[in-house]
DNA sequence: GTCTATAACGGGATAGAC
DNA sequence: GTCTATCCCGTTATAGAC
């Protein structure tokens, strides 16, 4: 996914991957402050501290801006969900759970940021071929995350009750996400909701 | 909401009051073909089969557009809940849940396009001001409507908990809904996802 | 109210030097 | 790889006739 080879990078082209990389981050970064629509080349530019034509010599055109950043920030919240707090494996998998479904609602800076970007990423994807197949491949592998933990928790859960639970919450998130980004919710509310519906999948899993 | 004096009219009011809603028509098409960032009004004037000069004559300029379309298609939604299908009492008040969070979840031409249509001005929403406060209106009095109908299929609910279950299954149409659209879900799965939630939510608001 | 014609501008994309 | 300068097209919006 990542498009750049795992081995060893020689000085020059960690500087070019550096580069590349502030160009995404930059591109996150206006996304979450204007939405696709409101992506212009030119301010990436100024975000990214470079010139227009280096934009597209990295990314050929405005649709390779996109699809690039979807998988930039995709991988990105993968990162969040594992690497970030390494004292997750201590929470118990109850409490794991938790944290990679409740991750998304904070309103630290970054995350909010992961978040508003990637819900207009994939608002976009409805109409831009390009970006669905990186979308359809991240959803996939966040359900199974999801669908995994949750059988930790509830180890009785058949496979199949399991998968139909993590697209429920996952699902919800999405859900309750945009609501919380466009003002129709509060944070905490959004969190006690889906807290809420853990408990009730949760439930649910175990009576049957 | 409706822009228009609910009085009778005479003749060339009614005209113009056509016209209106045919061109709030077309740009519904227009923004489920192509989203908001594609709706050209040069298209949309095609499409309403008139000139740019009178879409700007009518709506200002494009934000007056998306404005108006928006509560054209939040009262369309609305309609079609509770018009369209006269049989819906007949059906009992789980019955009428049903349909009501269901609704959408069709590939009937006029109901996609309402549902996409909705989705990308909902996620336009979280960058454009203009449109939060519609789309706070019309996401309160959906909520509503469906806790009122929770309350009728399961009387002994808090109204705190009829409300916290109508916002996670509400919540959870437009997660669902924006995963069929992309087509990362087929239909029919999110259609008995939802279902199979509504039961759970129902179940737990029986168990207490 | 509705049209035709056009002004005015924004922004995507490239040429060519370094 | 990176920049400066610029082209040029698509789009919004308006002027003015009917």
């Amino acid at each position: 996914m990542a498009g750049w080879p795992c081995e060893v990078r020689t000085g020059a082209e960690e500087d070019v991957a550096d580069r590349r990389a502030a160009i995404l981050e930059a591109a996150a970064r206006v996304i979450a402050r204007r939405g696709v629509r409101g992506l212009r080349v030119e301010e990436l530019a100024a975000e990214a501290r470079v010139s227009t034509a280096l934009i597209y010599y990295h990314f050929k055109d405005r649709a390779g801006i996109l699809r690039q950043t979807m998988e930039f920030i995709s991988d990105r919240a993968g990162h969040y969900t594992t690497d970030l707090d390494p004292k997750a494996a201590q929470l118990g998998p109850r409490g794991e759970l938790e944290r990679a479904l409740l991750m998304e609602f904070q309103d630290a800076p970054l995350v909010r940021e992961n978040s508003t970007a990637w819900g207009e990423l994939r608002a976009s994807a409805i109409f831009d071929p390009d970006l669905r197949e990186d979308l359809r491949r991240a959803s996939l592998v966040w359900v199974q995350e999801i669908a995994e933990l949750l059988g930790r928790v509830q180890p009785l859960g058949t496979p199949t009750a399991l998968a139909s639970a993590a697209e429920r919450l996952t699902a919800l998130v999405e859900g309750l996400s945009g609501r919380w980004l466009s003002g129709v919710l509060p944070l905490d509310h959004a969190r006690n909701l889906l807290g809420e519906a853990i408990d009730v999948e949760l439930q649910h899993l175990e009576r049957r």
